[in-house]
DNA sequence: AAAATTAATATGTAGCTACATAAAAATGTC
DNA sequence: GACATTTTTATGTAGCTACATATTAATTTT
């Protein structure tokens, strides 16, 4: 059993938080110093340390060095997505998991492309379309280029075997990540692909990766009508 | 100056990154004991905890007690979103903000509304349906309920004046949230109160929040079309 | 009074010890 | 051999000290 005059952090933080809902805290306050709420809760200074930086991590409170700990007068609400490997959500959700390779080819990168990996000039990058299948019905259609200065080794994937999306994942770790959620309205080609009906709303994740400086892939994943993304709790 | 012989938590969480990003530790790979980890890199456990304790954060690795930190074999990307007030979202975009209440009315919630809460039967809720305005252009329609059990006082906030977005944020903290994001069509009222095409696509986010277990409100909000949320680098 | 310098201070980090806890591994029992 | 029990072990946490660092506040200089 613990100690019931003992406080974890997890405990201070909670505290801490009812004070700042309650508004004994009240929104652009400054907070009593660490030391200050240690001696008063009866621990040390370094859970209550560990308790802010949980608070300042979840976008309740700003610390700054000398400057204190302040209560955020603008809360936001903080949420985190987990964007797995395609095969893998599929087969999570309990769906066969299929795979089709669209196109793979050389080209010169369009404004567009340039402006995710923050170019002035257009290069040559291996672009690749594919389609992901769950239980035989499509899921999500990727447009992917592969910058090959970076990451050469994609010329000789087999791409009509293994998606790009899991070769990377699994072989070319990033540094820098951008992720930006859409919609768009299907139409033409990408409504095709997708049996999706002219005109229905499709859900779109764009994600571009760096390593250092150099840039290594940006997709745009347009998902299947219906799709929907759950943040972690 | 840092003497070079000390590691931060920093260092020793990239050195471990660089390994497993060149297989020195391999997908699904058992970790040495941070202690190891500690002695080999000279530094102490507790700096290896650390470093450890923010790769799992990042998803890169799993840590059981007696188990050890795994290497993921699938590595996810983790994406952290900011969803601030929307009268501030409009403001940092250096746009004019505008606010008009739609409708106000006590309800029954539909199916839909008691699946988000995980109701079992109907209840009598607030509903307030708002459009938030952006330089005067339609920027975002929400449809909230609110439970009027656990937030009484909303029945006394003049909803015309002051959104419920922004009450509701500065003065009902929750101790749990939902959030997911979808597409959907520009049709009916919706369209026409975002003076969205016909048709077009629309980014919709969904927000619950519960103090406890007891319901506090959901809210779909819906964004004019272009709309695109950044996630936090 | 304005600018530059110095001191004070709250948070950030590293290292140590000691103990808690969960889960795997080993052992004992039927 | 199957099941229950005990031991072992790697991570998790609390508390302490000591020092680093970023800012603000105070002081001195011009």
């Amino acid at each position: 059993m613990t100690l019931d005059t003992r406080l974890s952090w997890t405990d201070v933080r909670d505290q801490v938080r009812a004070r700042i809902l309650n508004r004994t805290y009240a929104p652009g306050d400054r907070l009593p110093r660490d030391e200050d709420i240690a001696s008063e809760l009866g621990c040390a200074r370094t859970t209550v340390h560990r308790a802010m930086q949980d608070l300042a991590l979840s976008g309740l409170v700003e610390r700054k060095r000398k400057g204190g700990t302040h209560v955020r007068a603008d809360p936001v609400t903080r949420a985190t997505f987990d964007i797995p490997i395609t095969r893998r959500e599929v087969e999570d959700r309990g769906a066969k998991y299929n795979y089709q390779l669209i196109s793979r080819e050389r080209e010169q990168t369009p404004r567009a492309v340039m402006a995710r990996f923050g170019l002035q000039t257009p290069a040559q990058m291996l672009r690749v379309r594919a389609l992901h299948l769950a239980d035989n019905r499509p899921y999500i259609l990727e447009d992917r280029w592969v910058d090959t200065d970076s990451t050469p080794e994609i010329l000789q994937v087999d791409l009509a075997q293994h998606s790009a999306n899991e070769w990377l994942v699994r072989n070319k770790p990033y540094s820098r990540v951008d992720v930006r959620f859409s919609a768009i309205t299907a139409e033409g080609a990408t409504a095709e692909y997708l049996a999706a009906p002219l005109g229905s709303a499709l859900f779109v994740i764009e994600r571009t990766t760096w390593i250092g400086a150099d840039p290594i892939t940006t997709v745009q994943s347009v998902a299947a009508p219906g799709y929907q993304l759950v943040a972690q709790s």
